[in-house]
RNA sequence: GCCCCCGUAGCUCAGUGGACAGAGCGCAGGCCUCCGGAGCCUGAGGCGCAGGUUCGAUUCCUGCCGGGGGCGCCA
């Protein structure tokens, strides 16, 4: 919040400037308003005059001089002085007066606190998870999930109007989804005593079993006679559907709901892909070759041409997805976001492409890639999942860890490096695990507030209690990382990185924890006991958004395990 | 061979082109009459290599060297 203020004001300066003819310039170049690293260097700093000097042709430091003097009075309202130094940076000093000031705005604001105006008016679709009904969802889709939900919960903040969608990929052609069906029929064979043999790419999963048995719970024997090429589609049509249930079950309880479940299939029966594939064609970057149809992708950058139908007459999976992305575009999104395994990377030229073919600007779809998941015990690597055969499913990790650790663990690195999972570590209840350090600066707060309760000390009235008492360091230190909430944001917002708000509840927990050793709240003087409490309410209000935004709850107290000696 | 991601402290990782590069773990030491010690404080320790762009590069570009993943008329 003060650094949007300081750099409307900086901005204001340097148009006041022109305005007097101290400075020419066509366009205000991007700058920013930073924290120096160095205490010295005052709160914070600009950089505008060394991006503008070149403009101006002047030296850097008289632009800062010259921006120094045209700053609005207003500015002196927080700001004590402002200071040229180093290259060319102004130096802002704040007002000892400014921390109470945040204090007050944040309780003002309360529950809004943080919300922005960024992304008003404007309309996104986060497509993510969207996996295959073949199996249940493994380690990496999690990731997949606790990314995309968190960024649109941070879009949401951002001021977005946000959709969350789920894309099915159903298609009856799809090669996959009859090798599942019949892979389950092979079960559901072998469970009536049928001298069958699972086909060597077929499903080897425990799943699939589960799946032939519980259709033979319903269904009886009833599948053992009949045409097979119908009995293989009801046998997709059943296990499709019950692979999807438990899906959005699992996303579910680990607290991920969609908007929209997209079905593949749709797209077909509308009409869709062929509509598609014939404004392809008619644009010009359609063409068939081989005996196949192909997306002229190499037009838009692509290293080589995609196939669109194959020779047999299916369409690829590519076909469908490029009028899935027709459709999302005509349905007046301002931007996209797609969250995508590393394992499709290559995949992103063509899409790009693809729309690009279409007429529309590729630009407003991001395709987010996340890198692999690892899980280990301690030291040693978990790869197999009784379960699904091959991959640890995500079920499997909320039963053992839950969903608070689980979801922060996910959203800790970037979504471009590699992640190792520690189980150990996650069950962990020590300072080792950082999801703890943060919840319990949480309940650290709400202790306090228990227990001043207890004593009868009533909570003080933000707009009335003097909050200039708030001198100390470690408090102005908690009160300055509080007042960065709606800038990191912002920042998680237009660089699709929630995992800078993991970052940021971490910090604002280091701080609080510094303040709470440093400044004793219950049993200081009233007049700072007050307006401490206030600080530790404001505090749990950015601990509880911030956690919120990851999608991990804010507790009230811990509960520790008591330990088995 | 081509493509993508990553090379930052002993380990795992943050780091919006700026002024003295951060955290956690680990290691060495210290702090409980008192709001929950699941906490706090102190210390040692680092931008893979070579060019380029820039007033300024850990950050952007190119090449090289390491590690991981991917290159289907599968999805």
């Amino acid at each position: 919040m003060i650094r949007q203020q300081l750099a409307e004001w900086v901005q204001q300066a340097a148009l006041a400037a022109r305005e007097a003819g101290a400075l020419a310039f066509e366009t205000l170049p991007e700058f920013e308003i930073e924290t120096p690293r160095n205490p010295e260097f005052g709160d914070y700093a600009t950089n505008l005059a060394m991006v503008l000097a070149r403009q101006v042709r002047r030296n850097p430091r008289e632009v800062a001089e010259i921006i120094r003097q045209h700053l609005p009075q207003a500015t002196h309202a927080w700001i004590e002085r402002v200071e040229v130094a180093g290259a060319g940076f102004l130096n802002f000093y704040l007002k000892p007066s400014w921390a109470g000031e945040v204090v007050r705005h944040i309780l003002m604001q309360g529950e809004r606190y943080g919300n922005l105006t960024l992304g008003a008016g404007k309309r996104v679709l986060v497509e993510f998870v969207s996996a295959n009904p073949t199996g249940p969802l493994t380690l990496g889709h999690g990731r997949n999930a606790a990314v995309g939900d968190s960024l649109a919960r941070i879009l949401e903040a951002a001021g977005y109007q946000v959709e969350r969608e789920f894309y099915i990929n159903d298609g009856e052609n799809s090669t996959q989804i009859r090798n599942f069906a019949l892979s389950v029929l092979t079960r559901y064979k072998q469970l009536l005593g049928e001298p069958v043999e699972m086909p060597e790419d077929g499903y080897h999963g425990e799943y699939v079993k589960e799946i032939a048995q519980s259709i033979r719970e319903q269904h009886g024997d009833s599948f053992a006679e009949g045409d097979p090429e119908t009995v293989l589609k009801r046998f997709e049509q059943i296990a499709k559907q019950q692979m999807l249930a438990e899906q959005e079950r699992d996303l579910a309880d680990f607290g991920v709901r969609f908007d929209r479940w997209f079905s593949e299939q749709s797209l077909y029966d509308a009409g869709k892909v062929e509509e598609t594939l014939n404004l392809l064609r008619e644009r010009g970057y359609a063409y068939e070759h081989e005996g196949a149809l192909w997306l002229k992708s190499t037009a838009f950058g692509d290293e080589k041409d995609r196939v669109l139908v194959r020779a047999n007459g299916l369409p690829t999976y590519l076909a469908a997805d490029v009028a899935y992305h027709r459709d999302k575009y005509e349905r007046g999104y301002d931007l996209l976001i797609n969250l995508w395994g590393a394992d499709h990377h290559g995949y992103v030229a063509r899409m790009k492409a693809a729309v690009a073919a279409l007429g529309y600007d590729p630009d407003r779809l991001h395709i987010l890639i996340y890198q692999l998941v690892n899980l280990f015990r301690g030291t040693e690597p978990v790869r197999m999942s009784k379960r699904a055969g091959e991959f640890i499913t995500l079920r499997e990790v909320i039963d053992e860890i839950g969903v608070d650790a689980l979801r922060f663990f996910y959203l800790l690195r970037s979504h471009d490096s590699t992640l190792d999972i520690d189980i150990e570590l996650a069950k962990e209840q020590s300072e080792k695990n950082p999801v703890f350090y943060v919840q319990y600066a949480h309940a650290r707060i709400c202790s306090i507030e228990r227990t001043a309760a207890e004593r009868g000390v009533p909570m003080p009235d933000w707009a009335t209690t003097d909050l200039s008492v708030l001198t100390h360091p470690a408090e102005h230190a908690l009160i300055k990382r509080l007042a960065d909430l709606p800038d990191e944001i912002a920042l998680a917002a237009r660089h699709d990185a929630p995992h800078r708000l993991t970052a940021y509840a971490l910090d604002v927990a280091r701080a609080f924890h510094g303040f709470y050793t440093e400044c004793r709240v219950l049993g200081a003087e009233p007049p700072l006991q007050a307006a401490r409490l206030l600080l530790a309410q404001a505090t749990r209000f950015v601990l509880a958004r911030a956690l919120g935004l990851l999608g991990v709850s804010a507790p009230e107290r811990m509960e520790r395990e008591e330990s088995v000696e």
